[in-house]
RNA sequence: CGCGGUGUGGAGCAGCUAGGUAGCUCGUCGGGCUCAUAACCCGAAGGUCGUUGGUUCAAAUCCAGCCGCCGCAACCA
């Protein structure tokens, strides 16, 4: 009989900087769900790579002077390092460099255009010069300049491929709504409200922008859009459309695409999508999980970010507690859909109360109880008790349990359940109190029973936490004395499987206290350089910019007729307040010495309004009028763009209002 | 009136779909035990279940309004 495929991948990783901790996440989640369905006898295959085109790594290696490629190099070969070290037992590693995957987008770009999906048209939106880049409105910076650069944007058009989406509308949205595609589905109706209903826009799939990427193999001065290159990882790694590789027929579709609910939405809408365009069969499951969040100064959390330097280091953790404990606490706090907060805190009073107190010192006072009271040997004269009844069932239920709830992708609970069972066992100990039974010859059978109940116990727990902790558990097998066959899937399911006269071998310990006071206080420190290491390269990498890169791109020069139809007056704020249902906008009534008049400005994150009433300011006088949510803008004041935000150009109030300004 | 989520003992959460003694983990306190990594086991304290009103014999659970927080979308002339 053949094994039965299942497929399971990790998104494809973005090589612009260092791995952290927030790429463990899926990835071991990923993993340990592949360990499990192999031990279930699956046959497994586990995707993991990275997505290595675009503008940003185009410009990250002019930055350092090389080539793309070479600077991809250096960073995928510190991504395998990592999954190496947290034992990622991934089994293919795709690279969106690599040939064949090359290749594939191509056909695929093809296939798409061939069918009508994709068309040549006009892409036009706000373009960044110095960067050769369109942005949408979402993108721009809070000064509504470009989001690499910081510069004015302008409005530009280019020719472009689209690919259309609306005919694939409706089969999305049940998708969403009616399938269970989506883990969790709460976010479902979020989606559809947000980009299903309001109309499916075309999606812009080419640029010229830049050429690090996928050609268009019939147009080559196109490269092809980052995402669709991207999402069609998940099955050129199978080997769609080339030759490299040749288990798409086996392993599509995808039992299980995890990722971080940032690109949720790609995988919710846009892929489905070009799956259906390609008539290629949907994935399963998408499962969406949360962020890892640091738990702030003041109890906030705030999300993972290079630049705050609060990055974790894996290697750092993984030295001072061992990959498993790392794998298990980042495991047992995630929740689909939601955040998890991360601290140091919570990381080690995990690893205390449940590796070191329950299972660790579970193993190590049954071993040492099997060494002190039978040297190590079980006697194979038995005698069992009522008691063992019920702790027996408790154990014998926890695989069928954890099956589902790893086939649910519920991760947290399936290391519940099997704490419970752990939990039970160390009950038992209690339950029998086998110090007693030791010091009396007549209940060494009894005692026999309960030792052997107890290493039963944690044969079937510590291997059904192998897929979990991978790097402990045959330790702790060692010290049980099981065999790989005793720890194999099929035998989980029963009592008796261990030799009736096992023999234990007392090991290190498995999960070593951790002193909690002393090991934040050491962390923090640790946390602190990193952090000022962090701000010392950002302002030293400032200042490297603001000297020499600060090579100001100037707008296209302008005679002094351009200058003077630009009418730039003094007036005075009579009066300010936000735009309701805006972040961003607050809205002025000016005295501009012409009878009065209202602009809509995008500073309420800097000014409160009774900041700038009565303040005079320069106004851009003659601007066309437009609405900005709804309200009518007449004008446009000048202000500043600086690294603490935007700053108005206030005038002195010794100045009229209404004179003219040049 | 853009959309959605959420508000439960000190902390983090479950319970809400199918109303009926408020539960789990950690922490705190008390007790037990000594095989074990000062670990383990038992017990206790601690909650007007955001708020107001409604339905009902009965509401954390259903309905309506309000408040707070979070996310998405919009918004930056």
């Amino acid at each position: 009989m053949s094994k039965k495929p299942f497929y399971i991948t990790t998104p494809i990783y973005y090589p612009s900087g260092d791995p952290h901790i927030g790429h463990c996440y899926t990835t071991v989640a990923c993993d340990s769900i592949a360990r499990y369905k192999r031990m279930q006898g699956y046959d497994v295959m586990f995707l993991t790579g990275t997505d290595e085109h675009g503008l940003k790594i185009e410009q990250k290696a002019a930055e350092q002077g090389i080539s793309p490629k070479e600077y991809v190099d250096v960073i995928v070969d510190k991504f395998k390092k990592l999954w190496s070290y947290m034992n990622i037992s991934y089994d293919r590693y795709i690279r969106t460099t690599d040939d064949y995957h090359v290749e594939a987008v191509q056909n695929i770009f093809k296939a798409l255009y061939d069918k009508g999906y994709i068309y040549k048209g006009e892409y036009s939106g706000k373009y960044c010069t110095p960067c050769e880049s369109f942005w949408t409105e979402s993108q721009l910076d809070e000064n509504g300049c470009c989001p690499e650069c910081h510069r004015p944007v302008k409005f530009a058009k280019e020719e472009a491929y689209f690919f259309k989406m609306a005919p694939f509308a409706e089969r999305i949205e049940k998708l969403l709504l009616e399938t269970d595609y989506l883990r969790p589905k709460t976010r479902a109706v979020e989606l559809v409200n947000n980009f299903i209903k309001p109309g499916l826009e075309d999606l812009c799939v080419s640029r010229t922008s830049f050429t690090w990427g996928v050609p268009v193999s019939f147009d080559e001065k196109h490269v092809v859009y980052v995402w669709i290159d991207a999402l069609s990882n998940y099955i050129t790694a199978l080997g769609y459309e080339n030759n490299a590789h040749d288990d798409y027929a086996k392993y599509w579709p995808a039992d299980v695409h995890m990722v971080a609910k940032d690109i949720m939405r790609f995988h919710a809408i846009i892929w489905p999508a070009m799956l259906m365009a390609l008539d290629q069969p949907l994935p399963k499951h998408l499962a969406v999980h949360g962020w890892i969040t640091m738990a702030g100064k003041n109890g906030e959390s705030e999300k993972m970010s290079k630049s705050l330097g609060n990055v974790v280091d894996p290697f750092v953790l993984g030295e001072r507690y061992g990959q498993d404990a790392i794998r298990y606490h980042i495991l047992r706090e995630m929740a689909l859909g939601a955040d998890s907060l991360f601290s140091n805190e919570i990381m080690i009073n995990r690893i205390n109360s449940d590796l070191a107190n329950g299972f660790g010192n579970l193993v190590s006072r049954t071993v040492a109880m099997a060494d002190k009271y039978f040297g190590g040997t079980l006697p194979t004269e038995r005698e069992g008790a009522d008691i063992d009844e019920d702790f027996r069932s408790v154990i014998l239920g926890l695989r069928s349990a954890v099956d589902g709830f790893v086939d649910e992708t519920k991760i947290k609970q399936a290391l519940e359940t099997i704490f419970e069972g752990v939990s039970r066992a160390n009950k038992y100990i209690d339950e029998t109190e086998p110090w007693k039974l030791g010091k009396d010859e007549a209940m060494k059978p009894r005692l026999a029973a309960v030792l052997y109940n107890l290493l039963e116990a944690i044969r079937i727990t510590s291997a059904l936490l192998a897929p979990f902790m991978p790097t402990t558990m045959p330790k702790v097998w060692e010290q049980i004395g099981a065999s790989a066959e005793d720890v194999s899937y099929d035998n989980l399911g029963s009592f008796g499987v261990l030799p009736a006269n096992v023999t234990v071998h007392k090991g290190e310990i498995l999960f070593p206290r951790i002193d909690v006071d002393k090991e934040i206080e050491e962390l923090n420190e640790i946390l602190r350089k990193n952090m000022e290491a962090a701000q010392a390269k950002l302002s030293a990498e400032e200042k490297g910019e603001e000297a020499p890169a600060e090579e100001i791109v100037l707008a296209p020069e302008i005679t002094i007729d351009d200058f003077a139809k630009v009418e730039i007056r003094v007036a005075k704020v009579v009066s300010c307040e936000r735009v309701k249902k805006s972040d961003k906008l607050l809205c002025l009534q000016l005295d501009d010495g012409m009878g009065g008049r209202q602009v809509v400005s995008g500073i309420a994150q800097y000014y409160a309004p009774e900041d700038l009433i009565g303040k005079k300011l320069q106004l851009i006088a003659n601007l066309k009028p437009v609405k900005l949510r709804g309200v009518d803008s007449n004008g446009m004041i000048c202000a500043a763009d600086t690294p603490d935000g935007v700053k108005v150009i206030f005038v002195d109030d010794s100045i009229p209002v209404g004179s003219k300004i040049r």
